[in-house]
DNA sequence: AGCCAGGCAGAGA
DNA sequence: TCTCTGCATGGC
């Protein structure tokens, strides 16, 4: 092991639950060793843990100021004035019970673009091993510390654009290879300015998103929600599908269009937080969540 | 062994 | 506008 100098820095938070919030599906590439989660962000390994009242993270080579981490994790964000914008109902209250100090992220819209567009039909299980996959083949190497091991860095746009669809299919990710080329080259190519759909309103940046092959309502809504800033976006898949179904219409079969307005029309401007509360929360009960506790 | 997984797109009704 | 289907791959 390396005895070299660690940074370390301490953001105090409350009502935050580390483990929920990296290992609930909206990012792939974080792993629980020995009591702390260890991830890349931006090109920079950290490794992180809670304590009394604060998230603590740590590294073996300088992170600079620390920012580019209190912006990804959203320390600042006021989970009690998010939660009151909920409508008050009794579903997502027991979600919101079961789920508590969950949060959304605020991740780099490439990774997170090209992790969902590789994630259709795929367990996270799966879609966690095709870009830690990806990741080791094509992303660049960085280091947690003088002399540590060597971890990568998610691929950038401009290498990714110049890769084989067959060497992409390598990596196990299937007929998703040719959607992902496509997305690299437009991205590197500036023909679509991820940093620029957070300037436009929901509906303009979603149509955007889905002008990309193998980009849809879903994955859209994931990038806008997961990277974007839009708060209000509500990603439908088969697990928020079913707990819509199950819970706001129980007992009988619901069709998809009914579905699509509860999801826009119920849960208000931090919608997609809701969203996350009821995915996670079905997932919880389905026994798919790994039982990593941690609120601090 | 067969069904399902943080979907999408094209075809046919 | 709805429903059906193929697409790759792996977990359960």
């Amino acid at each position: 092991m390396s005895s070299g100098r660690r940074w370390v820095r301490e953001f105090r938070v409350r009502d935050y639950d580390l483990g929920a919030t990296l290992d609930s599906g909206q990012a792939f590439r974080w792993v629980f060793r020995d009591g702390a989660w260890e991830g890349v962000v931006g090109g920079r390994w950290v490794r992180l843990s809670s304590g009394e009242g604060v998230i603590r993270a740590e590294s073996g080579v300088d992170p600079g100021n620390w920012e580019w981490l209190r912006e990804y994790l959203r320390v600042s964000v006021d989970l009690e004035a998010v939660l009151a914008t909920f409508p008050p109902d009794a579903v997502l209250a027991e979600a919101v019970r079961s789920c508590r100090g969950l949060r959304l992220l605020r991740q780099d819209p490439w990774e997170c673009l090209a992790s969902f567009l590789m994630s259709s039909t795929k367990q996270i299980p799966q879609i966690r091993q095709v870009v830690g996959l990806l990741c080791e083949r094509w992303g660049k190497p960085v280091r947690g510390s003088e002399g540590g091991p060597m971890f990568h860095a998610f691929p950038e746009a401009g290498v990714l654009a110049k890769v084989s669809e067959s060497e992409l299919r390598e990596c196990r990710m299937g007929f998703r290879a040719a959607s992902l080329r496509a997305a690299a080259g437009a991205v590197a190519s500036g023909n679509l300015d991820l940093e620029g759909l957070k300037a436009l309103s929901l509906n303009e940046a979603r149509a955007r998103l889905e002008g990309l092959p193998g980009v849809g309502r879903k994955i859209a809504d994931c990038v806008l929600l997961f990277a974007g800033g839009f708060d209000a976006a509500f990603p439908v898949d088969v697990w928020v599908r079913r707990a819509l179904g199950e819970w706001y219409f129980p007992g009988r079969t619901v069709r998809a269009a009914e579905i699509m307005a509860l999801a826009e029309g119920h849960f208000g401007p931090y919608g997609g937080w809701a969203q996350q509360y009821l995915f996670h929360g079905i997932r919880k009960r389905a026994g798919r969540v790994a039982p990593v506790a941690g609120l601090v």
